[in-house]
DNA sequence: TTTGGAGCTTAATCTGGATCAACAATCAAT
DNA sequence: ATTGATTGTTGATCCAGATTAAGCTCCAAA
């Protein structure tokens, strides 16, 4: 079942319609009204391992707000805590600011995600967390997801994994900055992305930048212009075709190669 | 009450009894008889916030093996994850293997510090992680500690928060190693351990560097070589007195001014 | 007390990616 | 359609830190 696109969310004016957000046999996720019993994420995303009857307890609890559109803030460094946050459609990356204004970026966050767990020690959200398109979000307040923890063990184990997750995930970029060249980060980020985009159903191998070249940079600790020479270089070698935010994988086995022969 | 040391872990042989990670009015770290009613961490480790007899359940389930020697593993990458621990007393180090067999350092320990949370989401250790001197544990079988969670809400609580902080802290690095000079990373190293060993009670000004020159320019992202270099040039500006893995801070706050100029 | 190896330092040279600079393409707003 | 702003590309130059190389210090084991 690869997707049928119905709405925008991409961004060329209609032309292609790669991973625009939408769904194919659940409600649409731009639709406040859904439930996480009938959202087609619900295989990936809070409610795994959940029973319907739990499903419905943690669904009680989740606030489905407006959309966001591109560029709209779901929170600002140093805001108080007081939730995470599920990618219902789109997506978002989050930031700190430095102290002479500069921003880096710390994350990308796609539909699925969970968005906010920096700021659960501290109470405090770390990092500000903006949206790169249309999007649209679940709300779980985090004191009411705590309490239904302590009443559905699957609900506390389950996001034990998800922020065991998160931690691992971390600790790869960690090595990834610490000893990876421009090409080997740039070929594990576009892989990176590959297999968050297959874990939603959408193609593995085609998909649509969601963030501009600045943004990759800063989040692999590189300049705009070495990602942009980057994306030429592997498109030269035929390994992938880039056309603006539209990325091709051509030779995703060769791409891993590069990245594991570091 | 600053330490009054009694026996080593200083490495120089007695000649200056920096962090040896002993007791002072509680008992004695090595040792493994103790509960965690009178362990002297146990207002940073994982019974902050349970009353008396919380902690006394936590005890029940908490194991208290034998000492470590320097370079016995507590884990390898890719072992079975079945526990995390706490380090009672010396340090640890984690790092991961690549692929042409060298290592990179994902993160160092300290007493009072929580280890192997890289394993909860994929039941596998990332990370391999080994004494870096005589030390000493608790073992928290994590299924258990799953299953208390669930009973004592402070301990779920807890968990959370010590997991959000692993995810902050993780962050942290990201963006250290995206955006920061070698003297910035360094100054900031250094700044960090101050404050940890501040955090046991120990001199945040003058500590012995458990790890090697290269575990630190491993976790970094740089080479023995730079680390070495920048030491020198630390201490050539009077900032800093460096002799061996004896540390002393001697100009904190003009550290902190090359950390936030960044 | 020697010896060997791990750890550390310093210096000389090299290079990957940053910086600087100019321009092109795309898009949103009029 | 035109304009200006944002985003992306490409080339020339520079430099922080890597690499290479050599010697030094410390200490554990013979």
């Amino acid at each position: 079942m690869s997707s049928v696109n119905t709405d925008g969310g991409s961004r060329g004016s209609g032309r292609i319609p790669l991973n625009a957000a939408t769904a194919v046999d659940k409600a649409c996720p731009h639709n406040v009204n859904i439930s996480c019993a009938s959202c087609r994420l619900n295989e990936l995303c809070l409610p795994i391992a959940l029973s319907k009857a739990e499903i419905h307890q943690l669904d009680e609890i989740v606030q489905r707000n407006r959309p966001y559109k591109k560029g709209d803030h779901l929170y600002r460094q140093s805001d108080e805590f007081k939730s995470v946050y599920a990618v219902r459609s789109g997506s978002f990356k989050s930031y700190v600011l430095g102290t002479s204004g500069q921003s880096r970026v710390t994350g990308f966050f796609l539909p699925g995600e969970i968005m906010g767990m920096d700021g659960i020690a501290s109470k405090d959200y770390a990092n500000s967390t903006v949206a790169l398109e249309h999007a649209s979000i679940c709300e779980i307040p985090f004191f009411q997801l705590e309490k239904l923890s302590h009443q559905l063990p699957n609900l506390q184990h389950h996001f034990f994994a998800i922020m065991g997750n998160e931690i691992a995930k971390d600790q790869q970029i960690h090595t990834l900055l610490s000893s990876y060249t421009a090409e080997e980060r740039t070929a594990s980020f576009l892989l990176g992305l590959s297999s968050r985009y297959s874990r939603v159903s959408l193609s593995p191998t085609r998909f649509l930048l969601p963030m501009t070249r600045s943004d990759i940079g800063e989040y692999l600790g590189l300049t705009v212009e070495t990602v942009s020479r980057i994306f030429t270089a592997l498109q030269r070698k035929g390994l992938i075709k880039v056309r603006n935010r539209e990325v091709d994988l051509l030779e995703i086995d060769t791409l891993r190669a590069i990245v594991t022969t570091n």
